[in-house]
DNA sequence: TATTATACTGTTCATACTATCAGTATCGGA
DNA sequence: TCCGATACTGATAGTATGAACAGTATAATA
């Protein structure tokens, strides 16, 4: 689809990524020419011509400032994400049994991209500011990072917890006094995905 | 601070942001005039200089396209929320330089539909799940309920609170131990707005 | 009643901007 | 070793665009 960018060409596409959140107008070619540090306009020109053939912005020609960016991580398109509610034990997480509902999540609000939400049960995690009927978007996953706040499965049973990594052991950290650590072999610990964000609504309880 | 607009000005004023989303780039004079039926570009001219009087547009002088659309221009369109920083001590929420960006919320993604969109600083409410750098999403509001988590003004400073009310005073609560309520009388409290939900992104920081 | 804001038409002019041509230099692959 | 892609400098031509000026007409306001 589109290719892979020189560093050069990112640093270009960089530019006009802040110029348009500065000053909400596209760069001209002379204006990214004084930016990068180019004696020549003409060195934006190739540049652009290069982003355009790569897919990454699209050039209105004859028009000033007319870049377009695209599949550019500020306004994507809209997306319908899944709410999972209750995981029925022994089901996967996208069952449709376990479904709620939808709700749009616009691409760029979070910058990792969630696979679905997932509606927190319980306070095990209200010191990490994860409160009941939260809304936890959840990126799907198998693996994750020592120290990530993860959606693991144990016993059949979803949570939510911080995981450590040991050498051979896993520790699903609640963050909540009342609730105890929950040490799993690693081999036996099934990780459904990375916690990226999360969205509470309080008209909604 | 951000006068009215006229009929005219608002179909003006849609016009630009039509032409933004659909091309990325602010429309000229000459486009302005083309889609509402001008026949002359100057008609464009006067109506820019008028959105710019009133608040609503940044017009750079002699640049090409040179409109940008501010934070009041965000707040009567669908998606775009705009994102309130650092508020300056005695400006305005709404003031321009307070404005970090905009985030698409869909219509729909909170039950009540918020305002705009404050950056949490300090971690005075922590205890209900509200942390340094969240952001919360405001309804704008002059009053607000006991009981309510308000965006509250107290000697010029911008704050996070929950209300109480009884007959004369107004304390707002802080969610931290280390934090000590704050009691003011009822007529010297200024209410912002009314939390009405909250966006974190774990990767932001 | 005079004045000001709104809402335009029409023209001219300077300049902001894009497109293109002509080069130079470096690098990796066929 | 030749070729194409990358990464520029530098200059010119022509168009796109904004600004300014001169008008007209209407409705609201003081």
């Amino acid at each position: 689809m589109s290719s892979t960018l020189t560093a050069r060409q990112q640093q270009v596409l960089d530019c006009i990524r802040e110029s348009q959140s500065e000053t909400g107008m596209a760069p001209t070619r002379a204006e990214i020419a004084e930016r990068m540090g180019f004696q020549s306009k003409n060195a934006a020109s190739d540049h652009l011509r290069a982003l355009e053939r790569k897919g990454y912005i699209k050039l209105h020609g004859d028009r000033s400032r007319g870049i377009q960016l695209l599949n550019s991580a500020f306004w994507g398109s809209e997306d319908e994400l899944p709410v999972v509610g209750k995981v029925a034990a022994g089901s996967p997480i996208e069952a449709v049994e376990n479904l709620e509902r939808t709700v749009p999540v616009p691409q760029g609000l979070f910058r990792q991209r969630p696979t679905y939400l997932l509606r927190v049960q319980g306070d095990s995690m209200i010191d990490a500011g994860i409160f009941d009927g939260d809304l936890i978007a959840v990126r799907k996953s198998q693996t994750a990072r020592s120290g990530e706040i993860v959606v693991a499965r144990i016993d059949d049973e979803v949570t939510v917890k911080t995981l450590k990594l040991n050498r051979n052991n896993a520790t699903l950290l609640p963050a909540n006094e009342a609730y105890e650590p929950i040490r799993v072999p690693a081999d036996e610990l099934i990780i459904e995905g990375i916690f990226v964000g999360l969205i509470r609504d309080t008209t909604a309880h």
